[in-house]
DNA sequence: GACTCGCTCTGCGCGAATGCAGGTCGCCTC
DNA sequence: GAGGCGACCTGCATTCGCGCAGAGCGAGTC
């Protein structure tokens, strides 16, 4: 029981580390104090001193240490939702501040499924660099929809057209898509008979991974090529035509791609008398950054490269798409 | 410029310490290195360093060193409000998991005016330890009017009725005011004729500092007792009683405290004939809370210990208040 | 039921962050 | 204009926090 003249009279309990926040969402995200370490760089022993310090400085227990992982108490699911409010009100500060960046320099971390980062942007990045020595591009390949408000990328580009809010989303170009085998593929198991029923009968397939963002395509091999067996799965793109170019069997690639490698022959022969066969859907290809780097001239930059490189790379890329849905 | 194969590409470049945003609004609010470093309690060469590695992680420049001190560039500015966003929500997320504490133990900090804390509250502080050795009650008399929602204190007694949001006030009680002065004085000077035009001419006052949380009085004083001089002003309402026992001057005093003491004497006599005296709009006194910490088990401890107060200090405060305005 | 794997907690060495003292600059005051 | 004062920057000793290695422990598996 003290009495304090002033109004300053700033004890040191009860002041608490705002960075300790970050490892809360960290530990919340990864259920346990070594993935959350291994996210956030550091060592586990770190994140667990951290997270016992937070809880003695608000005197109240966070996490439930289980079988399962550190999951959230009554306490911690109640401040949940305002420490990712506080993340994203500070990871929209840092844009603030960098989105005002007039500078070509800086980090930029571009993110595209891998058959766009290894075909489309990689071989391209060299020029880039020419062009903007001081940027620092780093290309993250993956087929995880990044999260942009969570800055885990700043610009993306994706095969499904973006939601979220205070994205600027735009639609680059359509890929379209065609089966493909090898010559040596087709002289041993025949000719397949596309848009005849059991055209496909006993014929090996490579298939896309069985995740969401290659349902369509799953669903359309399914439904056109009734009898085939699928025999290997794969969520990289190249990775299956690699597959194919082996003889492994037919897959549905990105014609494009696919039309320059000299093995690949396109199975697209329809048959006369039968209803004309059409491949699946063509993908688009979106991309999007957030409304607050828009501004920032590293951005730019990178959203001129794409253009450009769109212009480019208008042998790979089927057809500019021009209306949009 | 780098490939990264997953999107768990962390790394250290670009990661903020939260913590530097507390640092980045104490600088912002104190204008001074050295002001944020005392109301921090740290160096103020910490602060810098700081503020000096936030930056450069931004890559911007958030204060410009001009001679008035540190004050926020255009980046800063654009933060500002965000920074301040992500203070109120850690402020509310500590309330949080604090407002469901239901031990009586911890800190509470109540903050009253200074003639309140002394004669009201202060006598009364050896009963509550001895009901709840476990809270740590701290009293900050200021006439300064805290923040309840940046958590400078937890529960307040005020002379104004609080407008914040997310406080739960409630009218405790009222203060009669009326003129003192000692029997000395009067002897010398003469008993004043109140209500009488030029009644207090040639008296001595002690008055009132010239802030807003005086004006009322101030203007009461100004209005009732015309020709008379002001000597003395204060902000410490005993001070100005101390003054006034000393026969410095006539005061305007809270009834109740300036009754009990014996040397002075109410200066109220109305002269037949005149239009009754009255003494000025008594002052109501208000008690705030944040609704987020009236669910905490401490905090009741502490409303109920003014609640009871009240109750037991009718001999002191003149009466309590029925209607709510 | 034993093995193995992964996660968490404890002691120890090291590096980084902090506090302190001295110096310097600019502003205010007399 | 000169003195004084307050605030900011630089070198040095200290302390605190971090990473590392090892032990314990629980769960899943064969």
């Amino acid at each position: 029981m003290q009495v304090a003249s002033g109004a300053n009279a700033c004890e040191n309990a009860g002041v608490i580390d705002w960075d300790d926040v970050r490892f809360f969402l960290a530990i919340h995200r990864h259920s346990t104090l070594a993935g959350a370490a291994t996210a956030l760089g550091l060592d586990a022993t770190t994140v667990g001193r951290r997270l016992a310090r937070l809880e003695q400085t608000v005197d109240a227990r966070l996490f439930d240490r289980t079988a399962r992982g550190y999951i959230a108490t009554a306490a911690g699911t109640r401040i949940l939702p305002r420490a990712e409010k506080i993340e994203r009100e500070l990871l929209a500060a840092m844009r603030d501040v960098e989105g005002e960046d007039q500078r070509l320099a800086g980090h930029v971390r571009l993110t595209a499924t891998e058959m766009l980062s290894t075909r489309f942007i990689a071989p391209h990045l060299h020029a880039f660099h020419r062009q903007y020595p001081d940027i620092r591009l780093e290309l993250a390949c993956t087929n995880r929809e990044v999260d942009l408000g969570r800055r885990e990328a700043d610009v993306a580009l994706r095969l499904a057209r973006p939601h979220q809010d205070d994205l600027v989303v735009k639609r680059l170009f359509v890929i379209d898509l065609a089966l493909y085998a090898t010559r040596e593929y087709l002289d041993v198991m025949g000719t397949p008979s596309p848009g005849r029923p059991g055209g496909f009968a006993g014929h090996r397939f490579v298939g896309f991974a069985d995740t969401r963002a290659f349902r369509r395509e799953n669903e359309w091999i399914d439904e056109h090529t009734v009898g085939a067996d699928v025999v290997l799965r794969s969520d990289s793109v190249s990775s299956i035509m690699s597959a194919a170019i082996a003889c492994v069997g037919i897959a549905l690639l990105p014609c494009k791609v696919a039309d320059e490698e000299r093995q690949l022959i396109r199975v697209q022969v329809p048959i006369g008398g039968d209803t004309p066969f059409v491949g699946p859907e063509p993908r688009v290809v979106w991309q999007a950054v957030h409304r607050d780097l828009i501004g920032a001239a590293r951005i730019r930059a990178v959203l001129d490269f794409l253009g450009r490189l769109l212009a480019a790379s208008e042998p790979m890329v089927a057809r500019v798409a021009a209306n949009e849905p």
